[in-house]
DNA sequence: GATGGCAACATTTTT
DNA sequence: TGTTGCCATC
């Protein structure tokens, strides 16, 4: 579980064990409370799972039922608390494992959190039900789905695929998707599907035609979905609490099932997943939430910071402890976010505290332009490896957002760097991924029009438009799908070349379909698209490093399909992987994320690139009080990722979207205390107002050039830095345990930086105007 | 119905 | 800047 598909960067997802069907906790093998004394059978002795920790810590883990709210501030060890709490309940036979709910933010944490609890309580971990809110979901309507009208083998529709159903949708109305983006239109019915309010409820409170429009939209736009059998994200969610809701008899099969339920990243569940903690927890009360409203960063999608602060209102009986000893950063780093969070007004006080050592100041640099920035963090990241000792995979650099980490990846790959882009583009959002997903998806889910409308002509076999029209029109005259129109395109008028086509594609899904009831696994399923549609050949054909790339993607798409026995499940996982879960913790390269992907982790060596004003706040935020505010947060967040060595920069000028421009330093660089910073050179401060023309000044050109993936020998990693968590059972996020992703570089990177662009056409700097320059340290 | 070329557009952040 | 979608042509 949790483990990275050895080759391809699809990680498995960490949410379940076995994929049993829900069974009575009596069936599941566990043995019952009370029936198992602790000590034995592998298991601790509930006293022990106290240990090593602070008194908050302690009551946290050991005080049982009723509703506990842990506000836990950034490095406090929560993490470690939660699992605790669970191993607790378990060894002191409070629960059974099987009685339990735990719910992460992403499946890497799941995974981890699991393969923890294995650590602590043994096997018997797997019983229990540790993973996000979505996969908890589709476990749910696997089961009961049908109650609401859905098959049971519904599909999941990711972003991409929402989008293009809006658009459809749009287009069908002759909407003008210049005035209503399929975008903005999507972001509308999400926020309101995150709420609970359904497209009645919408169109009831529409007030302007635009709204009114939108709400015809959502209307329509739900209606496809059940009628494709098809769920996006949120339905995941608000179908879950319908279902709940309509059926009493569900409800109380859950309810009574998980006694105990716990989550995660409180401050970041929208209402919709709050509405499911508290109709689940209605009954027994015991429900443990842990957040810090201070790391709410998922405002824009949904999220809620009231749920965490109306935890109480909800159970009034619930008891609060606060977590505020922070275990991971040095007092410097610390002072520094508590200073840059304590500029949020809407915020209730609290200030995180640390015995660690005082540490280094916050190095701040000035570039002149985004190379110039990234050139010194290449410089500095060989200077922590050298000097100070640091593996590669200690280094973290976040951005706000993934277009940044272009110029990056090229220093990295010039100073001979390895590293990692953690999230961006997806694996599964390649097209050729997509194709073949699409294929087995219809296998799954006949009803699903969205991926039958994508194969149809995919590859190639003469299917335009007229005669998918056709079809169309076909299956709505008869009532019937379009993947059942398939089978009738004759009677449906479509003639000639793409009437063989389409017959040749009911062959290919025939087999497809024998080869499912016939037991062949999720691989042998790509296997045969590939085979049968000819993509294979197609793309043996194609000798260019994009075809070659794409044959890869296949192999490595069957070697992840190889992991799952059952279709629904692998697809399942395949739309619910998120970037985060793409880290494998690999100690040999530098991690390069975005600051949301960078939450719940930690690293002895962080840089925040990009901290201008426009990027850092982003520009969409900076008149928006609230959306600063959050912005505000994602930098606490950020900084509080860094152990011992915290970097910030800011580049004069940057090239976005091809076109250069100026830009201030960020807000949040002023809120460091000056006496917590100290400059590290960079224009203004070294020359100041002079053009810098020459690169080779830098201190850093002369930075030597290794092996990508070199470093110090095995041997020197015994001080306190390379410990991944000396404080902690392994909190750390950045365990190194994971097996390497091979090959999941993107070769893009490699590519553009092996052709280091010449010093003559190096852009140079733009002046810095005087009034941009802000005084040192203020 | 397929292909190639050009213009417009786009970037927050993600389960 | 890179991608996507539209249009004109074969």
């Amino acid at each position: 579980m949790g483990v990275a598909v050895p080759g391809g960067p699809l990680p498995r997802l960490g949410g379940f064990g076995a994929y049993d069907e829900l069974g009575e906790p009596d069936e599941m093998g566990d043995p019952g409370p009370g029936r198992r004394p602790a000590g034995i059978d592998g298991l601790p002795a509930p006293d022990e799972l106290l240990q090593g920790l602070n008194e908050p810590q302690r009551r946290a883990v050991a005080c049982h039922g009723g509703p506990l709210l842990v506000i836990a501030g950034a490095g406090s060890g929560k993490t470690r608390v939660l699992t605790r709490r669970v191993a607790h309940l378990i060894a002191s036979g409070e629960a059974r494992p099987s009685e339990i709910l735990a719910i992460t933010f992403t499946n890497k944490a799941a995974g981890e959190m699991r393969e923890r609890l294995v650590d602590l309580v043994g096997p018997v971990a797997s019983r229990m039900w540790v993973s996000t809110f979505h996969a908890a979901c589709v476990r749910i309507l696997r089961s009961h789905a049908d109650r609401l009208g859905y098959r049971r083998s519904f599909t999941i529709y990711d972003a991409a695929d929402s989008r293009h159903l809006v658009d459809r949708i749009l287009r069908e109305r002759n909407l003008d998707t210049k005035k209503l983006p399929p975008r903005s239109v999507l972001a509308a019915i999400s926020g309101a599907k995150s709420e609970l309010v359904d497209f009645e409820t919408f169109r009831a409170r529409a007030v302007t035609i635009f709204e009114q429009r939108i709400a015809d939209v959502y209307g329509e736009y739900q209606e496809r979905l059940v009628a494709a059998s098809a769920m996006d994200f949120d339905d995941l969610l608000v179908v879950t609490v319908n279902l709940l809701q309509a059926c009493p008899d569900v409800l109380e099969t859950y309810q009574r099932r998980f006694r105990y339920v716990l989550v995660d990243e409180y401050q970041d569940t929208n209402r919709a997943q709050n509405e499911l903690v508290l109709m689940l927890a209605a009954e027994h009360h015991n429900v443990c939430v842990v957040g810090d409203a201070d790391q709410s960063i998922y405002g824009f999608r949904g999220a809620d910071i009231r749920n965490i602060l109306e935890f109480e209102e909800a159970f009034p009986e619930a008891q609060v402890i606060p977590l505020e000893q922070n275990y991971r950063s040095t007092r410097t780093i610390l002072d520094a976010a508590n200073a840059v969070i304590g500029h949020n007004t809407t915020r209730v006080p609290k200030a995180l505290w640390s015995q660690g050592e005082t540490g280094e100041p916050v190095r701040r640099y000035r570039a002149d332009d985004e190379h110039d920035e990234a050139a010194w963090v290449a410089a500095e990241i060989c200077r922590l490896r050298d000097k100070e000792g640091l593996r590669l995979g200690d280094v973290a650099v976040f951005y706000r957002t993934n277009a940044q980490s272009r110029a990056l990846e090229e220093a990295l790959v010039r100073a001979a760097i390895a590293f990692k882009v953690v999230g961006g583009t997806r694996f599964y959002d390649r097209r050729e991924v997509k194709d073949v997903l699409a294929y087995l998806r219809v296998v799954a889910n006949p009803a699903d029009e969205m991926s039958a409308r994508r194969i149809v002509n995919v590859p190639r076999r003469g299917v335009g438009d007229t005669s998918v029209a056709k079809l169309s029109a076909w299956a709505r005259a008869e009532g019937r799908s379009f993947a059942e129109a398939l089978d009738h395109a004759g009677e449906a008028g479509v003639v000639g070349k793409a009437l063989q086509g389409v017959s040749a594609l009911c062959g290919v899904l025939a087999d497809l379909r024998s080869a499912a009831a016939a037991g062949g696994g999720p691989a042998r399923m790509v296997e045969l698209v590939a085979e049968r549609t000819g993509y294979r050949t197609v793309l043996e054909a194609d000798q260019t490093v994009e075809g070659r790339g794409r044959l890869e993607n296949l192999g490595e798409l069957a070697g992840a399909a190889a992991e799952y026995d059952d279709l629904d499940q692998f697809l399942e996982s395949v739309a619910l992987v998120s970037d985060a879960d793409d880290l494998d913790g690999d100690a040999s390269r530098v991690s390069l994320m975005t600051l949301q992907t960078a939450k719940g982790l930690e690293f002895p060596a962080v840089f925040l690139v990009g901290m201008e004003d426009g990027v850092f706040p982003h520009l969409r935020a900076l008149d928006d009080p609230r959306q600063l505010e959050e912005e505000r947060r994602l930098c606490y967040v950020g900084m509080t990722r860094a152990r011992r060595h915290l970097y910030v920069s800011h580049a004069w000028s940057r090239t976005l979207w091809g076109s250069t421009s100026h830009a201030i330093p960020s807000r949040f660089l002023a809120e460091l205390p000056p006496e917590l910073v100290q400059d590290t050179g960079g224009a203004s401060t070294s020359r100041p107002g002079a053009l810098r023309r020459v690169p080779s000044r830098r201190p850093w050109a002369s930075v030597p050039v290794r092996d990508a993936g070199d470093r110090p020998s095995a041997g020197d990693g015994a001080d306190d830095f390379h410990d991944p968590d000396p404080w902690g059972d392994g909190d750390g996020a950045v365990t190194g345990r994971r097996a390497a992703a091979a090959g999941s570089q993107r070769p893009r990177s490699v590519t553009r930086g092996a052709a280091p662009r010449p010093t003559g056409t190096r852009r140079l700097p733009k002046m810095a105007e005087e009034r941009f320059r802000q005084p040192p340290g203020r």
